[in-house]
DNA sequence: TCGAAATGAGACTGTCCAGTATCATTGTAT
DNA sequence: ATACAATGATACTGGACAGTCTCATTTCGA
């Protein structure tokens, strides 16, 4: 009964190897990612997030500094990996459907949610979230509506970047639906194309 | 100097009479919509909501028992609120510029924003935003669409409504926009009009 | 007139948590 | 080999705040 009544694994000590570093940001702002999604900014706890993590509040903290710095880092990394996808060689169609689909992701709904939630505390995570999101949807639907579409449909693109999210955007916003089947998006995009008159 | 330091000017004290009673639970809702929009329910103490009420913390306790029933009252009474308004005698026209206002509008915003970051401990009131607010909204356009442009045109409502929020309302969720004046939510719609088709 | 209702003022309690500090431990780097 | 960097575990501190309680005050209502 000496060592019986070990409670959690205990997490590793000690010096990490260089390698071991590197990975350990990373490691810890994907689980930031998956606790604040949850809970929410003012809800998680530095202990919520060190555990998620497998890594001590001190580390954290030597690493970050703060909550708030945990927060703008994990968000704004994943603002930049929002648009990092360059398209294939696809159509106004199926790039649409795309679009559709990733703003309905739980990832990126979440994520809205914690921005706008937060979005006076900090503000250039919205300018960030905008930038590297929607203006580069926007900007991609343009190109594809010029080259397939002709040069006056390019005006359309935010009209249809508006109707791509469409209610079921504004209800998973308000936590009122749940994420589209791919299915559904491709309808959905279809839709949208098709109130502007863009079929071909 | 027996009585010269007073603070701040005291609230009156007793028992009220019944007038006072009647009005009283209203202005601790008016007072707290102003106070939660400014600084978030998590954010906002009971402390805040009394002074701004000008009341003290225990009335507040008699009246709602605690934080969480004042902001739902306040959020469910605000969002029935929101389509009390019955159309005079307006056009499709008039109408979607009078949705682009009010939906633009800082009160409107504000509510959005804190019905979203609680919506996971709030569901109810997002349901109750949704109903009371959009889907009236979107009933009307479809009526006013039905008899202006016609049985076929009636369908088009839901989309003619997210064009009329647009990305200036996704913007101004995130903080980055200012409200709209009068002339551009005019502008606004009739572009959104046209958008799909609908100018006569 | 007078008891009791309703309140203001604010002290108090218990809890939660951010952030810091301490000490032991492990392994890196040299 | 060994100094020390980086960490885990965990105790601690200070502040904030929800909710309760006490006591004085005012006024209602009978």
């Amino acid at each position: 009964m000496t060592v019986s009544s070990r409670r959690t694994p205990e997490r590793k000590r000690g010096r990490p190897t260089a390698a071991e570093r590197v990975q350990r940001r990373s490691q810890i702002l994907d689980a930031a990612l998956a606790v604040f999604l949850e809970h929410g900014f003012g809800n998680t706890t530095i202990e919520q997030l060190a555990q998620a993590a497998r890594v001590s509040k001190r580390t954290i903290y030597s690493y970050f500094g703060d909550k708030a710095a945990v927060f703008t880092e994990m968000v704004q990394r994943l603002a930049r990996g929002v648009s990092t996808e360059p398209p294939p060689g696809d159509t106004l169609e199926t790039l649409a459907t795309r679009i559709v689909t990733r703003l309905h992701s739980a990832e990126l709904i979440g994520l809205h949610q914690l921005v706008i939630a937060e979005s006076s505390r900090f503000p250039e995570l919205a300018i960030t979230l905008h930038s590297n999101g929607d203006e580069r949807h926007i900007a991609r639907l343009a190109e594809h509506l010029r080259t397939e579409r002709g040069p006056e449909a390019e005006q359309l693109a935010p009209a249809l970047f508006t109707l791509l999210l469409g209610m079921p955007h504004r209800m998973r916003l308000l936590g009122l639906l749940d994420p589209v089947t791919p299915d559904a998006a491709e309808e959905h995009a279809r839709a949208s194309l098709a109130a502007l008159g863009l079929t071909r």
